[in-house]
RNA sequence: GGGCCGUUGGCGCAGUUGGUAGCGCACUUGCAUGACGCGCAAGGGGUCGGGGGUUCGAGUCCCUCACGGCCCACCA
């Protein structure tokens, strides 16, 4: 077996070399002729390819990599594909701000349409069609920069399977899941109150919603009683007086039972409204007694619903309030107020009409500036209105104890992740909202017909069938319908919308094992065993993609859940923006080597926050350069000992040592196996340090032939052992400079090596291992050393003569390594007495 | 309001059936040895957040409190 040991050691250009020939080789291509039970397939989390580039994707897709890479040297054929997740309303956004353009669906195609070299301060209208070319041509670039940055960090995976949730198949996966669930009845339309984002224009879910605190004031406000004493309310929302359909106070509280039953009236627009009784009325805030309007917030939704009111809706869906009054107003000024609020933003509205209650005398004290939680979409910036619109849902609400069975069925790592999983589907209180109002996504594959009349027929939409998928009703024509009878009536109408990115990637693992395009492939690859992802969007991703594959396939997508953590900053917060900017993913490779971050990554155990620290970066680097150098030293030896051709291992200490990996072989793979790569990686590198100090040190004279060819031969050979299972053991974690040195000296790639064997390990000695031989030896060294230290003098210094006072045991071990201790420690006399303590 | 996680030397962490506290960084001192000075060797430094309990014995189990972080909740 050659030895092509590397003269000047060193980890610079590693990566490009490797990176290029893992290519050329298909070392991580996956074999498709694999049968199910044999493939390990992860469903990877697709980076939305509009954010930024930052380093907490390199230290979770580091961990998903180390697992992909043991699974495949245990023998597993990996499918480990990559998606980008290029659907929805970051990309759009991003689009708007990079080239300067608005959508606006109302104009058509300019196939020449260029967009300006600089964004302009006025936003250039667009039509859908060219709005969404603007996309492609935006993710294709970002889509670049992340692949580069994967194959920089050295992730295995086969670039010949990648998916993004825009593309074709993605669109055919979504749609087909969506009709299915359509004629199942589990999706459905309908024309509801729903969370509204003012600024993005569409309907947002309850999983995207965020609590911001903020400040407000409470605004109390007099009614009109029924006997004529006034009834006193507080409120956040005074601009939404003239929705007001109700007061409302516990059934319970004795203040307001009389009055329940009772009309009262709005103060400024003279509306009479019954006085209510509902158990979510709070005796404990504000009055006790407080209005309900349409809408203020998710409780008037309940309240609206439960207590039957009519809807006098106010603010309209770009957030102001609308040009007619939503009812005739009875009392003398009303109509007058009115006109004071109609087209205000909803902040300005509010100002107003405190001004109006202030003059009208209906205002009692001043406004109390308070704190509160108020809702916001995840990605927007004003506080979300409620408005009514025609939405898509997909029920949930009723199979929640479905998915809490789902739920306890995945193996989860680590186990506690589960409980945010069991209190989001315990806390659902509506179904889940798929429609968006936005552009760049999948559209509904539905028509509707259009009456004689002009009515659209929302009931019976008109669906296409699957061989046809993916349509886009915009522009394809339902079946038995001419092109000419688009949004004319007696023909029929496109849905306008689009689904939410979340409908798409719930179905990541039907996209990228090609359900319904490839059954063979799918076959083989789902449901897959891993699903790697953080830990915010559980209540999302995992959840929605439980859903899915529940309703669709009656099972779980996945065996496994690994739930990593996130990347701080030494001040324990979230990585923010500005850090991430300053320090760059791909300039942490370049500065310190791709294996030295990776070991930074691993180190973070699973589900856990991790500090960003670049220390740990820097001994990562040195790990790998001492890899190289223990391996350049081992290979130099020359001979293998005869392992080649089945010589054995004879001396004491070297059993021992084998014992010692065969022991760690067990440990790391256990930990593998229970997704814990930190705790794998932890107990490598203990052992290779004492590996490279103790053991390496004991041998180094008689491996050179200090005490003849049988006894070098049998150091040799386990070196050679020991190595070959270090650096397979090593590979999941750094497998750039792995691959080096095994290149030079093994067939093949070690990323497609047999993981290591323990009992491999055991077998290839030729008596037991009895560890203490390696730890007696490594002890009585150490005093020497210490004595050398202590004496200030070099570690190559001679001594004379050393006692060991041990343990009867203890002695008897270290005599079958006496002569190695005293190579190492250049003792010319090691003498020995029998003590009860060791000295 | 409910729940989850964490609190171990200056910093970052390990400690998986309870048995007299470990690792790395940093720090101190020494060493040019035939793999490595991006090295090697030695060393100092902690009453394991507070209190109570179980036990012969608790960082490790139970209760309780405090602080930090996160998740969830119909927060007028």
């Amino acid at each position: 077996m050659s030895r092509n040991v590397p003269e000047k050691p060193s980890l610079d250009g590693l990566e490009s070399k490797w990176i290029a020939r893992w290519e050329a080789g298909g070392t991580y291509r996956f074999d498709r002729s694999v049968a199910r039970d044999g493939v390990y397939a992860i469903d990877t989390p697709p980076p939305t390819v509009s954010g930024s580039l930052h380093i907490g994707h390199v230290f979770s897709y580091t961990h998903t990599d180390t697992i992909a890479r043991f699974q495949r040297m245990r023998g597993r054929e990996v499918f480990y594909p990559m998606g980008w997740d290029d659907n929805g309303l970051p990309t759009e956004r991003r689009v708007q701000n990079y080239f300067g353009v608005r959508c606006d669906p109302s104009l058509s195609y300019d196939p020449g349409f260029q967009p300006p070299p600089e964004p302009p301060r006025q936003p250039v209208s667009v039509s859908r069609p060219n709005f969404v070319e603007l996309c492609h041509r935006l993710t294709a670039d970002d889509e670049k920069a992340f692949e580069d940055l994967w194959r920089h960090l050295g992730l295995s995976v086969d670039w010949t399977m990648t998916y993004a949730t825009i593309d074709e198949g993605s669109q055919r996966a979504s749609q087909r899941g969506f009709l299915r669930l359509l004629a199942r009845g589990l999706a459905y339309s309908s024309e509801a109150p729903t969370l509204w984002d003012v600024d993005f224009q569409t309907a947002v879910a309850q999983a995207e919603l965020d609590d911001r605190e903020q400040p407000g004031a409470y605004v109390r406000v007099r009614f009109g009683g029924p006997d004529g004493q006034p009834v006193e309310i507080d409120t956040t929302r005074p601009e939404l007086l003239p929705a007001c359909v109700a007061l409302v106070t516990h059934p319970d509280d004795p203040r307001y039972r009389h009055l329940v039953g009772s009309t009262v009236t709005t103060p400024l627009f003279g509306e009479p409204v019954p006085v209510k009784a509902h158990e979510l009325a709070d005796p404990e805030k504000g009055t006790g007694i407080a209005m309900i309007c349409t809408f203020g917030d998710v409780t008037d939704v309940v309240w609206w619903r439960e207590l039957g009111l009519p809807v006098r809706s106010v603010i309209e869906r770009d957030g102001r309030i609308r040009d007619a009054a939503p009812v005739s107003f009875r009392g003398g000024n009303g109509q007058d107020h009115w006109q004071e609020l109609r087209g205000k933003t909803v902040k300005q509205a509010r100002e107003r009409i405190t001004e109006l209650l202030r003059q009208s005398g209906d205002l009692v004290g001043e406004p109390r500036p308070i704190t509160h939680a108020v809702k916001y979409y995840e990605k927007g910036n004003r506080p979300l209105e409620i408005v009514t619109s025609r939405q898509w849902f997909i029920r949930t609400l009723e199979h929640t104890d479905d998915f809490l069975r789902r739920g306890e069925e995945l193996a989860w790592h680590p186990p506690y992740m589960r409980a945010r999983y069991e209190s989001w589907v315990q806390g659902l209180n509506s179904d889940w909202l798929i429609s968006r109002q936005r552009f760049f996504g999948v559209p509904f594959p539905l028509w509707y017909p259009v009456a004689e009349e002009g009515s659209v027929d929302y009931d019976h939409p008109l669906v296409p069938d699957e061989s046809r998928l993916p349509v886009d009703p915009s522009t394809d024509v339902p079946d038995g319908y001419d092109p000419e009878a688009r949004d004319r009536p007696g023909g029929f109408t496109g849905d306008p919308d689009v689904m939410d990115t979340w409908a798409t990637s719930s179905l990541t693992p039907q996209i990228a094992g090609r359900w319904g395009d490839d059954p063979d492939l799918f076959g083989r690859v789902f449901p897959m065993d891993l699903r790697p992802q953080a830990h915010e969007i559980i209540r999302t991703w995992l959840f929605s993609t439980v859903v899915r594959s529940h309703f669709e396939h009656d099972r779980l997508p996945w065996g496994h859940a690994a739930i990593s953590g996130w990347v701080v900053d030494p001040d324990r917060k979230k990585m923010s923006k500005s850090k991430g900017n300053v320090v760059t993913p791909m300039g942490l490779l370049e500065q310190y080597g791709t294996d030295a971050v990776r070991y930074w990554a691993a180190s973070g155990r699973p589900g856990v926050d991790t500090v960003l620290d670049e220390g740990q970066m820097r001994v990562g680097r040195r790990l790998a350069i001492k890899v190289l150098n223990a391996s350049r030293f081992v290979l130099s030896l020359g001979s293998d000992g005869g392992a080649a051709d089945g010589g054995q291992v004879t001396a004491a200490l070297d059993r021992a040592v084998l014992g010692r990996l065969a022991d760690l072989v067990d440990t790391a793979t256990t930990a593998f196996e229970g997704y814990d790569y930190a705790r794998a990686l932890e107990h490598t590198e203990a052992l290779f340090w004492s590996f490279c100090n103790d053991y390496l040190e004991l041998v180094k004279g008689r491996a050179y032939g200090g005490q003849g060819e049988e006894a070098a031969a049998s150091a040799n050979r386990a070196l050679t052992l020991a190595l070959s299972s270090l650096l397979r053991l090593f590979a999941p974690f750094l497998p750039f400079v792995t691959e080096e040195v095994w290149s030079g000296w093994q067939e093949g790639s070690v990323h497609r090596a047999p993981w290591p064997d323990a009992d491999e390990r055991r077998a290839a000695a030729a008596g037991p291992a009895d560890a203490l031989v390696l730890e007696v030896a490594a002890a009585v060294l150490g005093e020497i050393r210490k004595a050398k230290t202590a004496a200030r003098t070099s570690m190559r210094a001679d001594v004379a003569r050393v006692v060991v006072r041990d343990r009867a045991d203890r002695l008897v071990a270290l005599t079958s390594a006496v002569a190695d201790v005293r190579e190492a420690g250049r003792v010319a006399d090691l003498a020995t007495e029998e003590a009860d303590t060791f000295s």
